[in-house]
DNA sequence: TGGTTCATGTTATAGTATCACATTTCTCTT
DNA sequence: AAGAGAAATGTGATACTATAACATGAACCA
């Protein structure tokens, strides 16, 4: 198997887990997904507008963290605005709706794999060819929503990253 | 600095979990860490200066998350440099020995409230107070751990953040 | 005592993010 | 179809966060 399927089956995020890691049909995997945030926007009554779904095309075209500046860059030399709100503007529309990750630790933002199961995301972070993958994070919310609950704390949202060094770096020997 | 907890006893963190957020004596709590901070370091051989000891001073005289860029006005006013790097090589190597912790999400920074013991911490950020506190992640770690290894994942450190109110914001019924 | 190392200080600059406001586009209602 | 209101986009200005590069000074120890 070298390609992910769209679809939303439970059984899937396991089987993706580490998917940017490894060899993958990568143009498969990018028109899925921009399919299924069409979906997913004209279900929720979303508009995924020209700026908003360049901006995302622009994440699934690297499967690694991206900055800001860097989908604002791409966006301005296509004719749209060269002013950071652009950008964030478009990123924070993502992120909001579950089609982008924001990136935490390193202040930067990826494309969703399972945009539209309503997941709290794990990242993981190579630090050595810098890509960026999901990981199924149920039982690490569970585990964080246990902890919080010991002292009293509601939780709403949260971030977990894992920072190390992905199967194909540890094949190739770095660090 | 990774997680797998090294020696402190598992009963403490979840006593303290949380502690930002209660009512305690606080100038007690930051006199015995400033004591245990000076004790780490000469038992390491590390060199707790007056800069760096007083940036973990002011981490502590907040039970919050505080930006480099404050705790640096306070250090400039104290006669120290007023550059940024004064102030982020205070906190760098707080991070880095253990004695204060990153936050992420929010670009600054927390006194530890258990330096010595090599735990990853979990943090939890009220979005009522902004008071932050650490609550225990050895479950956490775990789960995270679990999740990168079925993705081949080496994990060499982690950032875990929780969102959300705390008990004190919830019993006065915010948000 | 001279050299090495580490800590501090400074200048300069890079990188990330938001505010405030103008303009356009969409949508709903009448 | 017209107009009011809302949403989206564009722009200028600015705030906030972080590091690189290099100079000076203090501590350590052979």
């Amino acid at each position: 198997m070298n390609h992910a399927s769209a679809g939303g089956d439970p059984g899937k995020s396991a089987t993706d887990a580490g998917l940017a890691f490894r060899r993958h049909d990568h143009s498969h995997c990018c028109g899925g997904l921009i399919a299924r945030a069409d979906a997913l926007a004209a279900e929720r009554g979303l508009k995924l507008t020209p700026v908003r779904r360049r901006a995302l095309e622009i994440l699934l075209e690297e499967h690694r963290a991206v900055g800001a500046y860097e989908v604002l860059e791409r966006l301005a030399g296509e004719g749209f605005g060269n002013k950071p709100p652009v950008a964030y503007r478009a990123l924070d529309f993502l992120v909001e709706n579950g089609m982008a990750h924001r990136i935490a630790r390193l202040n930067a933002f990826m494309a969703c794999m399972h945009p539209g199961d309503d997941h709290t995301p794990m990242v993981m972070i190579c630090r050595a060819c810098r890509s960026v993958a999901e990981a199924p994070a149920e039982p690490v919310a569970a585990a964080v929503e246990g902890s919080a609950a010991a002292a009293g704390f509601a939780v709403e949202g949260t971030v977990v990253e894992a920072l190390g060094l992905c199967s194909a770096c540890l094949a190739r020997g770095e660090g």
